[in-house]
DNA sequence: CGGTTCTTTGAGAGATATCAACCAAGGTGG
DNA sequence: CCACCTTGGTTGATATCTCTCAAAGAACCG
């Protein structure tokens, strides 16, 4: 496994328990409830903060696994490479998400992991995570249907880039991400930070670099978004929905604010 | 929730029990070691065999589940309409598959199955395997496996629509099922019964079924396969395994027998 | 035998990829 | 402060892949 240069913090401990407890925790309660107690043995998990910078790669498919990561701050894309050289992006980790997941049945990572932002990662031994598990069986719960809803994303993008073309599956994209965002108090009035270049949308639909450039103009000439800077703007929510055939169900948030 | 023609069949719960222990056991124990004491837990789940005939819906989108089912015999595909009135299948469920073991946790089914082929399957109420999670952790970990091998599934699926060509993805799909047909028993000297027909390998793939028949008959010309009556023989085992870029380590499965 | 369903073929249209530039913005070192 | 470099976005022209439409064979089934 990689180690990074740990970054430099007053009290790194501390301060990522802060951190942990509002973004897993707040992450699993939406999904069960969880008691006192199991809140705040989640707080009290070990674990190691990790700051990757952006660009940087945080794992490999094929790596073998003894801890997962908690996305505590930033973007981190999943990714597979194919043998033409290029990648394809998979999915996006969020805060609150574990992307690698995965690993602590399988031993195995199944995807890159790279930070697309600046990151705030806190990684959290494998045997830990069990022996919590164990001994609360409502948060292996909670971590189960948390894959479960992974599982859930990734098929909606085999339907995604299966099924769809490009307007729509750039038009589906950004209605995840914004309903995603929403859900974590990170977009408000249809508005959200999404720092993805042109190229991230491109390996994340299928699509060549040039063809998402001319798709999301067309995008913004139906004034249907903005996007600029690393910032989306959704002018027309249920035009966007239905472009790209948007139903939110399949990320499973509590309250998506879709009418379509 | 649907219910179906139940068939007939003079002691149907003896029947299917032993199917359970077959298709399930075997599936489960192939992920994690079971007790003894285990093993007949799971053969003595109350289950209620249903059979379906080919072609026929087993459930929908967007149902409420309150038991989910265990694929004994037959093919089943996992799909979602698209607004188009097209269809994107997003895997297919062999014998020892739960196809939607997702409901367990989430309640809704978030894709449409249908049976390819004449299918028996066994359905057990979610509250059975609940308490059978409860009481023994190490069954609750393999089902949770299991639905992590299936998410690994799509995210490759992902890969396979996204990113390569129609000849490429036909491949893969074809090593996919052999891999998972061997790991079945259900392949032999790289020859296997796959019944599905050109629609269906176009909704997997996402390819028209006019495009499929042709990046078929391009296969065949490179002496990779023959497909006919449903029935795949793999003439060239590294060189279609090239073709579709197939590494089989994302299907989990024990000892996958291809050497690229 | 006639009606399905599945497969195959041909021709043309449409979508997307590729190649080659150019532009704009931001950071860096001199 | 400016020249330069890098990164990300844009444009035009052309090639390639894949889709659609239309129709004809094949295989299966009652």
């Amino acid at each position: 496994m990689v180690v990074w240069p740990g970054a430099a913090h007053p009290d790194p401990m501390l301060f990522t328990k802060a951190f942990t407890s509002q973004a897993l925790a707040a992450k699993l309660e939406s999904l069960v409830d969880l008691s006192t107690e199991e809140r705040s043995s989640l707080g009290a998990l070990p674990i190691r903060q990790v700051d990757v910078p952006a660009g940087e790669l945080i794992c490999r498919a094929g790596d073998q696994l003894s801890s997962c990561f908690i996305v505590l701050e930033g973007f981190v894309s999943l990714s597979k490479e194919t043998a033409a050289g290029t990648r394809q992006i998979t999915a996006f980790a969020l805060p609150g998400d574990m992307p690698d997941l995965l690993g602590l049945h399988l031993k195995v990572a199944n995807h890159d992991l790279a930070a697309i932002t600046p990151c705030r990662l806190a990684s959290v031994e494998h045997s830990d995570l069990r022996s919590l598990c164990r001994t609360f069986p409502a948060i292996a719960e909670a971590l189960w249907t948390s894959t479960l809803v992974a599982g859930s994303v990734f098929e909606e993008w085999v339907v995604n880039v299966g099924s769809r073309k490009a307007t729509s599956r750039l038009a589906h994209l950004f209605c995840e991400m914004m309903t995603r965002l929403e859900a974590l108090g990170l977009a408000r009035n249809d508005v959200c930070d999404l720092p993805l270049t042109q190229v991230h949308l491109a390996e994340a639909t299928g699509l060549s670099r040039i063809h998402v450039n001319r798709s999301l103009q067309e995008l913004r000439k139906q004034e249907l978004i903005t996007y600029t800077n690393g910032r989306l703007t959704i002018h027309d929510r249920t035009g966007l929905a239905q472009m790209g055939q948007f139903d939110p169900d399949y990320l499973h948030v509590p309250r998506p604010g879709w009418r379509t």
